[in-house]
DNA sequence: CGTACAGGTCTA
DNA sequence: TATCTAGACCTGTACG
């Protein structure tokens, strides 16, 4: 396939081509005409991958000038995965401005002027950063599996870039009547609403505390202790153990102050414009391979707001998402083939219980959590000689990627993202973690450490391979989206307008509403296969049509 | 007066 | 004798 190599010029463009024979032509063109070529580019027949340093210093700027990608190479997130890659010779990473790539930051969608001033990538050369990377890739003993990896990752980029693009509809007359609903009209400003003032004056009374102020936990634990409450802090699960009659008016008030700061009247004038939420989303922002997201909260939006989260006149949500995708996910990358045929079930925990592991799906829930996080402790962890038993091959992969973290190895993904070593800030915080300050040093403290950092990489392969599937669902669903039809950009088409670890949300017109169930399906069994090839092993969706997000699941 | 941390709550 | 993975982001409070 044509490479098509992009880098700034002051306010030019240099565009190297490259052929698959070697050859290599170059072009200079002012920024402006870079839209113009890019969407000529894409809608001839020869299909091309744009190579780029960051997919964040590009594409916001081609999507609001209309050019579409299909496909490109993110070099900065590429760079990062090899560089952290047990499978990728170092040596042949590294060159003049490494530790340039090494520090390279995605800068925000805020701005979308296409060259932001004194930009730190205008000294980088991306042409040599990408003949390190394809050499690296070349040399790679698992060349296949990186090369999906870091195509997968900048599919991811792509994918972010153009939700923030669209954003997500939000109907601000729905969420301010919800709010006015549950809290009260809007209260001018510094005010507390009406809901929250009589809760307040509850609280108050009945504790015989007139001028508590409970959004202050130490002042509150102190009142509820002197109120004679055995309680040692002020957590709602904490405090609904607790029998007294200031008890529900509390849950209640610290229900509705939360509503109030992280999703109230100001995170709607902040983050919704033009019945969008657009938040930016951070492909690879999480260790783990997991996104991370910046603006507005995006990966915790509540589901007592998602009733504001309304499809367009004439289109709908389609809303998907894979149940217990981590022990799917597991019993794949394991080749577990006891635990795959519990996962031919919708539900798997059901499939553990029909398949005689173990007696309820209570059971299989707690032990399948506890497996995957390192619970040894209570029920979960009375739950691991029967699961290791039957699932020997799952659960000794999540065993032996506990154990290598506690000998201080480096651990990887199935595609070979790997594990931050131990010796990096990440131990020194599992080590403070663990590790009181008055104590530091001993044995003790030590081990404790050593078991957090055993969780940690426990953890870290499945959830890192999770990552993995639902990044390859959504770069496979977003051109089959594309491919529906229709005219125009990603706006006015079938696309993907959320995504949350294991959930998509794609807004199309309503009469392709049937047509995006068939190739988020499709997307998924791709995904599966280009993970785990011909081992079967099943990822069912839990699929809904519907006006607003909260109606689906 | 601005920054850093503690405590809490939301998500998968 | 016990809540264990990954995050964002809010308020209150201590500190320099």
């Amino acid at each position: 396939m044509q490479r098509v190599l992009l880098r700034r010029r002051g306010s030019a463009v240099d565009i190297t081509e490259h052929s698959d024979d070697g050859s290599a032509a170059a072009t200079r063109i002012p920024v402006e005409e870079l839209p113009a070529v890019v969407a000529e580019r894409e809608a001839a027949p020869a299909p091309v991958r744009w190579v780029w340093d960051d997919t964040t210093r590009w594409y916001p700027a081609l999507l609001a000038a209309g050019a579409r990608v299909e496909r490109c190479t993110d070099l900065r997130l590429s760079h990062v995965l090899l560089r952290r890659s047990p499978f990728a010779d170092q040596a042949l990473l590294v060159g003049g401005d490494t530790a340039g790539w090494d520090a390279l930051q995605p800068v925000a969608a805020a701005d979308p002027a296409l060259f932001p001033p004194a930009d730190p990538a205008d000294l980088l050369d991306p042409a040599a950063e990408h003949r390190r990377q394809q050499a690296a890739l070349a040399a790679s003993p698992r060349r296949d599996r990186l090369a999906l990896l870091l195509a997968a990752e900048s599919a991811g980029a792509l994918v972010a870039a153009e939700m923030t693009y669209t954003g997500l509809p939000w109907r601000a007359d729905v969420h301010e009547r919800l709010l006015t609903a549950l809290l009260g009209p809007r209260p001018v400003a510094g005010g507390r609403p009406a809901v929250l003032e009589r809760l307040l004056g509850e609280i108050r009374a009945a504790l015989g505390a007139p001028l508590l102020n409970p959004d202050s936990p130490a002042e509150l634990l102190r009142a509820l202790q002197q109120a004679g409450l055995p309680v040692a802090d002020t957590r709602s699960w904490s405090l609904a153990q607790l029998d007294h009659p200031v008890i529900p008016a509390l849950l209640e008030y610290k229900k509705l102050m939360r509503l109030l700061t992280a999703n109230g009247w100001s995170w709607l004038e902040t983050w919704v414009q033009e019945g969008r939420f657009r938040s930016s989303f951070l492909p690879g922002g999480v260790v783990t391979g997991r996104w991370a997201s910046t603006g507005g909260g995006a990966l915790s939006v509540p589901t007592l707001i998602r009733p504001a989260a309304v499809a367009d006149d004439g289109w709908r949500f389609v809303v998907a998402d894979v149940a217990q995708l981590e022990p799917r996910v597991l019993a794949g990358m394991s080749a577990d083939t006891a635990m795959a045929e519990a996962a031919r079930a919708s539900d798997l925990y059901e499939g553990m219980v029909a398949g005689g592991a173990v007696a309820s799906r209570a059971e299989a829930k707690l032990g399948i959590l506890g497996a995957m996080y390192g619970g040894t402790r209570g029920e979960s962890g009375r739950m691991m000689p029967r699961l290791t038993r039957r699932y020997p091959r799952a659960i000794g992969l999540v065993e032996e990627a506990a154990r290598a973290g506690e000998r201080g190895e480096v651990v990887h993904t199935l595609l070979g993202r790997g594990a931050p070593s131990p010796t990096g800030a990440w131990a020194q915080r599992a080590v403070e973690l663990g590790e009181p300050a008055e104590q530091a040093g001993s044995r003790g403290d030590r081990d404790r450490a050593r078991r957090a950092w055993g969780r940690f990489t426990r953890n870290f392969v499945v959830q890192g391979t999770g990552a993995e599937w639902a990044l390859c669902w959504m770069a496979d669903l977003r051109n089959r989206l594309w491919r529906l039809g229709g005219a125009g950009s990603p706006a006015e088409r079938p696309h993907l307008a959320f995504f949350l670890h294991d959930e998509v949300v794609v807004h199309a017109p309503e009469h392709l509403a049937d047509d995006v169930v068939e190739v988020v399906r499709a997307a998924a069994s791709t995904a599966g296969r280009l993970l785990f090839g011909a081992f079967p092993v099943d990822f069912p969706l839990d699929v809904a049509v519907v006006r607003s997000w909260a109606d689906a699941g």
